[in-house]
DNA sequence: ATCCAGTACGTTTTT
DNA sequence: CGTACTGGAT
C-alpha cells in the first residue's frame, strides 16, 4: 500500500512517523505539527503489521484523547488502538486487577473537594486541634507525596521539619480513611499503577508485552508516576515515543518534572530524537515575540523558532486605564471586526492567566452582545443539587463512601442533625463501620432515637430499594433517586425561586445521562460517574461554536486562533505574585506566557492597564517583566486617554486616595481601598431602601430581573435579583445602576 | 433540628 | 469580593 499521506510531511516529520521501534524522542516546538506526528505514526505502526490492540497512545485531557482517536480513524477506519487519558488508563487498570492489588473494584473517585474534605476530618481524628496549615495546604503536600510515590510510611521517615510532621501524621490517616471509604483521590489513579508496575514484575511483563508501542503526549507535564508508568511498560518491548517541549512545561506546580523529557536519552541511551522546529502556526512576527520571549529562560535548552509563513502583523501590546477598559475595548475591537467583515467571532481568543478576570469580559461582552464562551471548571456538575444526585449515586454503588453519605443523608431534611450523626460517628469509628453500615444498626444506639432514628432507618430503606434498580439505564436511576427520595418534592415545594433553577439544573443532569447511554449503551453508571469525576475544563469547550473564547492560559495549550488576546500582562498576575520570589515558579510562569502567545495564528495583543479592581480592591499596576523582555518589533499603543473612564477615573481615584490613605506610593503599599464606595453610600442609602422582594428591576448589563431577597442595612444593603439569562446576581443595593420596573 | 445573619477567611493554574 | 463556617434565635 502506497504510504501517499507521509508526502506531505517536513523530513523532521517524516523520519519520526516512520519510526517503528525503538524509543523515540520528539522536541517539538509550537505550531510544529505535534498531534499529526503522533496520529500519523499510529498509522504507519497500523499499516506495518502493528496490531491496533498493541498501541497505547497516552494524552493529559479527553478533549486531546478525543481528538486523536478522531483523527486516527478517519486515516484508518475501525481500529482498536487504545487512546485514553494517563487517569482513564489508571481507572481501567485498577478496576480489572482490583484483587490482584487489594482494591475493591467500585471504589469511588474522589475529586479536589471530596479530597479536602477527607484532610479535614483526618486531621480531626489525628487530635490536631490549632493547628496553623489549612486542610489545602496539607492536601497539597500530601498530593505532591503521591506525586513522588512517596506512601505515607517513606515520607514519615523523610519528614525532618514541624510541617512535614504534621503532614506525615494526616497523611497516614488520610490514607487509612480512603481506604475504609474504598475511595482513590487523583493521584492514587497513578500511584498504584506505578507502583504495581515497580513491584509485581509478572504483572508489569504481561502489560508491557501488550502494550507493545507506547506513545506520550505532552511528556514535558509528566510527573514521576506517570514517568514510572510509561517507562514501566516498555522495558521488553521499548518501543517508547514520547512527544513535548520543555518550553511548554507549564504543570510543574501539579509534580510535572522536566527531568522526565530532558533525561529521555539518558533513560534509554539508545534513543533517536527528532526536533522539530519548523512552526506551521503563526507569522513571523508573532514567532519573533515568543522566541524572544522564552530565550530569557536561564535553565533551558535553546532552540529557534522558524517559519515560512508572511511576516504578518506586528504584535502589540495594548495598554488601557482601567481592567473595565480592558474589556469593553476588547469587545469593541472585536465588534468592529466582524462590522467589517474580516473575522468570524470564532477566530479570537481572549486568555486569561487567572479565572477571576474572566467576570469582567463576560460583564462587557454581554453588554456589548459578543458571543462567547467562558472555558472554566464544570460549574455545571459543581452545583448543589448535582452534586447531591451525584452522592446519591456514589454512595449506592460505594456503600462505604461516608463523604456522601454525609452530604445527603438530611438532604432533603429527614430529622437527622449535627448531634444524631455526631452519635452516629461515635458509633461506627471504633467497630469500623461504615456511617452507612452504622445506620442500618441503628436500633443498637440509644442516643438515637425519635424522628432521627425514623429518619435513618427511612434514608436505609430508601438506599436498599434504589439499589435493585442499579442494573438500569444512568437516566432512569436518577430519575429513581429523584422521585423516591423525595428531592424533587422538596424542591419544587419550596418558594425560594433559586429551587426553580435547581429543577432544571438536576432535569438537564437526567439529560446528560440520557446523552450519555446512548452513545454507547453498553456503558454503566459507574461509568457516567467516572466520566463526570475525571472530567476537565476543556473538555467542554466546543470549538465548532462561533463564539468567542475566553480560557486561561492553562487550558489553551494545544489550541490556536487567528486573534489571541493576551490578558493583565501586569506583575502578580503574569507573572502571578507567588512565582516572583522563585526563579523556576519564575521561568514557568514564563513559559506560561510563551504558551499564550503561541496559541495566536495572525494577530497577537498582550493587554494591561494602569488601574485595576481585583477582589474589592483597586490597585496600581505595574507592566508585566515580560513586556520588558520582547524584542523591538512589538509595538506599544497607549489606549487609555481614549477608554470610557479615560484619565479622569484616575484622577477621580487619586483624589478620593488623598483622603482614604496617606503614603501609600512611599510605602510601596500600592493596595489602596477604592475610593469611590465611601462618599456615595451616604447619598444613595435613600434609595437602596426601596428595594422589596418580588419587583421587577432593570439593569443596564443584565436586562429585567427580579428580586429576590434584600439584606443587610445602610451601604451595606444587598439586594440578590434573578435574572432569566444570567441567573443570581448580588449588588450592593447603594452602587447598583438599577431602576424599578414594576412594584409586584 | 433548622434557619439565618454575621463573620472570618483566602483567593493560580487542574486530572 | 466571594464563600464557608459558626453561633444565636426560633
Amino acid at each position: 500500500m502506497p504510504d501517499s499521506f507521509l508526502d506531505d510531511l517536513t523530513a523532521a516529520q517524516r523520519e519520526a512517523v516512520t519510526h517503528v521501534d525503538g524509543p523515540l524522542l520528539v522536541l517539538a516546538g509550537p505550531g510544529s505539527g505535534k498531534t499529526r506526528v503522533i496520529t500519523f505514526r499510529i498509522v504507519h505502526l497500523l499499516r506495518h503489521g502493528v496490531r491496533p490492540w498493541q498501541i497505547l497512545a497516552l494524552t493529559f485531557t479527553n478533549k486531546a484523547a478525543g481528538e486523536m482517536k478522531q483523527r486516527v480513524d478517519r486515516l484508518a477506519p475501525d481500529n482498536r488502538v487504545w487512546i485514553s487519558t494517563f487517569h482513564s488508563l489508571g481507572v481501567r487498570l485498577l478496576r480489572h486487577y482490583a484483587d490482584r492489588l487489594g482494591l475493591d473494584r467500585n471504589f469511588t473517585i474522589y475529586d479536589q473537594a471530596d479530597r479536602v474534605r477527607m484532610v479535614k476530618s483526618a486531621i480531626e481524628s489525628c487530635g490536631i486541634d490549632n493547628v496553623r496549615f489549612t486542610p489545602e495546604t496539607i492536601q497539597t503536600a500530601i498530593s505532591k507525596a503521591k506525586n513522588q510515590l512517596l506512601l505515607p510510611a517513606r515520607y514519615a521517615a523523610k519528614a525532618n521539619d514541624f510541617f512535614s510532621q504534621v503532614v506525615a501524621q494526616v497523611y497516614a490517616a488520610y490514607e487509612k480513611k480512603m481506604r475504609d471509604a474504598n475511595a482513590l483521590d487523583f493521584d492514587d489513579l497513578l500511584l498504584w499503577p506505578a507502583l504495581a508496575l515497580q513491584n509485581d514484575a509478572e504483572l508489569r511483563a504481561e502489560l508491557d508485552a501488550r502494550f507493545r508501542y507506547v506513545l506520550v503526549d505532552e511528556y514535558q507535564d509528566t510527573n514521576q508516576a506517570q514517568y514510572e508508568i510509561a517507562k514501566g511498560l516498555s522495558q521488553d518491548f521499548p518501543n517508547l515515543c514520547v512527544v513535548g517541549d520543555p518550553d511548554q512545561s507549564i504543570y510543574k506546580w501539579r509534580g510535572a518534572d522536566l527531568r522526565n523529557i530532558l533525561d529521555f536519552e539518558k533513560d534509554f541511551p539508545n534513543a533517536r530524537v527528532v526536533t522539530l522546529t519548523e512552526n506551521f502556526r503563526s507569522t513571523k512576527a508573532i514567532l519573533a515575540a515568543a522566541d524572544g520571549l522564552i530565550a530569557h529562560n536561564v535553565k533551558r535548552k535553546a532552540k529557534t523558532l522558524v517559519t515560512a509563513n508572511q511576516a504578518g502583523k506586528p504584535v502589540a501590546t495594548l495598554l488601557f486605564e482601567t481592567g473595565v477598559d480592558e474589556a469593553e475595548q476588547i469587545a469593541a475591537r472585536i465588534q468592529a471586526e466582524l462590522a467589517a467583515g474580516r473575522r468570524h467571532y470564532r477566530d479570537f481568543a481572549v486568555l486569561v492567566r487567572i479565572t477571576a478576570l474572566t467576570r469582567g469580559l463576560e460583564t462587557a461582552f454581554l453588554r456589548q452582545r459578543v458571543p462567547f464562551q467562558i472555558v472554566r471548571g464544570l460549574a455545571f456538575f459543581e452545583r448543589k443539587e448535582n452534586k447531591d444526585v451525584l452522592a446519591y449515586l456514589r454512595l449506592l454503588l460505594n456503600p462505604r463512601d461516608d463523604i456522601s453519605f454525609l452530604r445527603i443523608v438530611n438532604e432533603p431534611a429527614r430529622g437527622i442533625g449535627k448531634t444524631s450523626l455526631d452519635h452516629l460517628q461515635r458509633y461506627a469509628e471504633p467497630r469500623q463501620l461504615s456511617l452507612h453500615d452504622a445506620a442500618v444498626a441503628v436500633e443498637k444506639i440509644p442516643e438515637i432515637k425519635g424522628k432521627a432514628a425514623a429518619g435513618l432507618r427511612n434514608f436505609i430503606r430508601l438506599m436498599h430499594d434504589l439499589r435493585s434498580l442499579l442494573e438500569h439505564a444512568p437516566d432512569e436511576v436518577i430519575r429513581a433517586v429523584l422521585e423516591r427520595s423525595g428531592y424533587l418534592e422538596a424542591l419544587a415545594a419550596s418558594d425560594d425561586r433559586e429551587d426553580e433553577d435547581r429543577v432544571g439544573n438536576v432535569k438537564e443532569l437526567i439529560t446528560a445521562a440520557h446523552q450519555f447511554h446512548q452513545e454507547d449503551p453498553n456503558r454503566t453508571l459507574a461509568d457516567f460517574l467516572e466520566n463526570i469525576t475525571l472530567a476537565s475544563d476543556v473538555d467542554s469547550w466546543d470549538d465548532k461554536q462561533n463564539c468567542v473564547a475566553v480560557m486561561t492560559l492553562h487550558a489553551a495549550k494545544g489550541l490556536e486562533f487567528p486573534v489571541v488576546y493576551l490578558l493583565a500582562c501586569e506583575q502578580g498576575i503574569l507573572p502571578h505574585e507567588r512565582s516572583l520570589n522563585q526563579d523556576e515558579e519564575l521561568e514557568e510562569e514564563r513559559r506560561l506566557a510563551f504558551v499564550g502567545m503561541t496559541r495566536a495564528k495572525e494577530e497577537l495583543y498582550l493587554t494591561h492597564c494602569r488601574l485595576r479592581e481585583f477582589r474589592g480592591q483597586t490597585n496600581y499596576q505595574i507592566p508585566s517583566m515580560f513586556l520588558d523582555e520582547l524584542p523591538a518589533s512589538v509595538a506599544f499603543e497607549d489606549l487609555s486617554a481614549s477608554g470610557s473612564g479615560g484619565p479622569k477615573a484616575l484622577d477621580r481615584w487619586r483624589s478620593g486616595l488623598a483622603t482614604a490613605s496617606r503614603g501609600w506610593y512611599e510605602t510601596g503599599e500600592f493596595a489602596a481601598r477604592s475610593a469611590a464606595t465611601k462618599p456615595r453610600a451616604a447619598a444613595a442609602t435613600a434609595d437602596a431602601a426601596v428595594y422589596r422582594e418580588g419587583m421587577l428591576v432593570q439593569h443596564e448589563t443584565y436586562g429585567v430581573g427580579r428580586v429576590t431577597s434584600v439584606t443587610g442595612h445602610g451601604a451595606l444593603r444587598k439586594v440578590k435579583i434573578h435574572f432569566r439569562q444570567s441567573g443570581e446576581r448580588t449588588f450592593l443595593a447603594d452602587k447598583a445602576r438599577l431602576t424599578v420596573v414594576a412594584k409586584e
